[in-house]
Order: structure tokens, then C-alpha cells, then sequence
DNA sequence: AGCATACCATACTGTATGGTATGTATTTAT
DNA sequence: ATAAATACATACCATACAGTATGGTATGCT
């Protein structure tokens, strides 16, 4: 909604945001995100701030949104290389793009702030409900029926969301043999 | 460590870490545990609070000690209870333990915090071992292997902490029909 | 040149918070 | 009873934060 194209101011806005996403991808916590840590990054002052945005909130805004819109993107790209690939390929690239830390720390920062303010909420509802179409259709493209397919990938999204929370416990082998376990027993 | 037993004081000490734990569990966010609404809601000004601790760093040490006590001692208790009852229903009583949306709460609070404050990601991470221990033994007596039943432990561990954070999902049939789903598939 | 707009710095206000200093009431020990 | 320890209240201080006011600079337009 207020990620519209004001062509003009555009690019430093956008340096802004990614700012921001970095503190909170560092931090991994929203309260971290202040006005005066985002400029002292940046290298300006607040003033600089204040112009291109009313105020925290909007720049909370645009923040989820451009991360809600990077979430799509990735999704959609996963799926345009789906077409071309066999399904289990497909599978390992979503493990490995979960895998990465930047994205895990990201998507636990913004599902705890989701519990705190409704428009991230929002949007991590959306975020999810884009993931479950895409790994359920995935699952059922491996032979499997809509429900069961459903009841799977809902499984499987919830050690994408919770492994990374647990990874102080020991594994019984390594972590790739967890996954390929898991991902098995998913699939199987 | 630091919940000995000091006898005198500690009734009321209790009141103050009962009190932040409401807070947590209620609105969800380390940041509302500030010292002036728990003050405000146990009636008392901070002259008090500050009487009971020496600061904020002692409340905090203070409520994460009590809830890895108490985590501890439910688990403690489930394992008693596992001696007389047979698995199944052992299982049935950890999964309505976890689904209490009261533990639910503060177990994600709890998560969240300890990527914050290293106090906090020592008790979780030992709430975690102890978790994964009686849950992995359970699905041991229930006729697997040590390796297989660690596999299956993590695996319903990742559930359990994903699941509250993915309720937003519409499930294929209800809420019990998942639960029951995942504990077929992890058990079978 | 003169002017307007975009962009940023500095210095300020107000508020929320953790923490302290000091006083006061209540309980307890002698 | 009364002195001392306990348990709390009140008033204050320091800091961090969001937000504002205002002035300065850079760049393009005329």
C-alpha cells in the first residue's frame, strides 16, 4: 500500500530500509531499531531522516513491506525454477534458501514482531499463506494428495521456522543428516 | 543460582516474579516488563520493588530461574506420571501441556529473549535438553531406536514451538486432526 | 545571477524508563 | 515500651528515545 513509486526520492529511501533490515538482521530485535542507530549507520542525522519519513511508524511500514515484497519474490522465482526442475531439486534449493542465517534471523525477528504490532502481523500472514501454497503444490507435484500434501508441508514449515531456534541441540549425526531425515520422513 | 531460600522475604519476592511473569505471558513482549508496570500492577510504588531487588538485572535473573524451575518440575512431574501410565497416553498429556496457550506464551518469550540476553539462553537451552531427553525416551519405550528416537524427538520438539506461531494457517480439517496427523506421522 | 526545491545538520522539547536518596509506617525482637 | 530491622512511599536524577524547529548546503531551473 505505501510501497507505491515516488520516483524521485526513491533511492535513498530504499537505503533507509535496507538499513533497517540489516540492524534488524544483526540485532535480531525490533527494539534495536532506533531512529538515532539507523542514522549514526547511515552516517547522517536525524534530520535527514525526518524528511524522508513522517516517523517510525512509516518507516516501520515500509520496512515490511519491502520485506513482505522480497519474501514474494523469492517465492515466485522458486516456482518459475520448479517448472524446470525435477520437484526434489526444487526441494533442496527452499531448504537451502531457509537455511541461510540471514533469512532465519529476518523471519524470526518478524514473526516476534508480528505478535506486537498488527501490520507486520499482516504480513507475515500473507508470507505465510504464499509458502504453504507453494510447498503443499510442490508436495503434491511429488505424487501426493491435496490434503496429505497440506498436512506435510504444514510440517515441514514448522522446522524451517523452529530448527533454527533449536540448533543448540545436539544432533544425532550432523545437521545435513537431520535434514535429509526430516525431509524424508515428509516426504515419505 | 540465585534462587536460594532466604526465608523471610521471599513470599513477597515471589509476588514480583509471579507479577512479571503475567506480564510476560500476557502481552507477549520483554519490553512491557518494565519496573514501573510491575509496580503498578501489584499496587506498590518502586521504593519496594527496589527493596526486593537490586535491579532490573536481578528480576530478570530472578523470574528466568523461577520459570526454568517450574519447567523443570513439570517436566519432572510427566515422567513420574509416564512410570505408571503407558506412552500413549503420556504423549497425549505433553501435547495438552504444550498446547496450554499460557506455556505457549511464555515459552516464546522466553525463546525470544535468549537471543538477548545470555542469562535467559542458558536456562531455555537447558529446558531444551531436559525436553529433549524425556521426549526422546518416551518414543524409546514405545519400541524405537536411540538414534531414530532422537530424529523423532527433535521433530516433535520444532512442532510444538512452530505450531503456536503458525496457527494463523487454515489446517485441512481441525486443529486435533493435525495434531493427531503429526503424531501418527512421527511415531509410526 | 537569482530562486526554489531537495537534502541534511544541530539543537532543542517531551516523555518513558532505570535507578537513587530519603523519609515513613509496620513489624519484630528485647 | 522501644529500638531495630523490615517493607514501602515520595521525590528526585540521568539517560535514551521519538519527534520538532530551524538553519544550512547543494543542485537544478529560469
Amino acid at each position: 500500500m505505501a510501497a507505491d513509486t515516488p520516483q524521485k526520492p526513491r533511492k535513498s529511501k530504499l537505503q533507509f530500509i535496507h538499513a533497517a533490515l540489516d540492524i534488524l538482521a544483526t540485532t535480531g530485535s525490533v527494539k534495536a531499531l532506533t531512529i538515532d542507530r539507523l542514522c549514526r549507520q547511515l552516517g547522517i542525522s536525524k534530520g535527514s531522516f525526518y524528511w524522508h519519513f513522517k516517523g517510525r511508524a512509516e518507516l516501520i511500514e515500509a520496512v515490511v513491506d519491502f520485506w513482505a515484497d522480497e519474501f514474494q519474490q523469492s517465492i515466485h522465482q522458486n516456482i518459475r525454477q520448479a517448472s524446470d526442475n525435477e520437484p526434489s531439486r526444487t526441494f533442496e534449493e527452499l531448504v537451502s534458501f531457509w537455511l541461510s542465517s540471514n533469512f532465519a534471523q529476518l523471519d524470526q525477528v518478524m514473526r516476534n514482531w508480528a505478535r506486537q504490532e498488527a501490520a507486520v502481523a499482516k504480513a507475515v500472514q500473507q508470507a505465510d499463506l504464499l509458502l504453504m501454497d507453494f510447498v503443499s503444490q510442490q508436495i503434491v507435484a511429488m505424487g501426493h494428495q491435496q490434503t496429505e500434501a497440506q498436512y506435510r508441508a504444514r510440517l515441514l514449515i514448522a522446522v524451517g521456522i523452529a530448527e533454527p531456534q533449536i540448533s543448540h541441540l545436539p544432533h544425532p549425526g550432523s545437521l545435513h543428516e537431520t535434514v535429509n531425515w526430516v525431509a524424508k520422513k515428509v516426504l515419505s
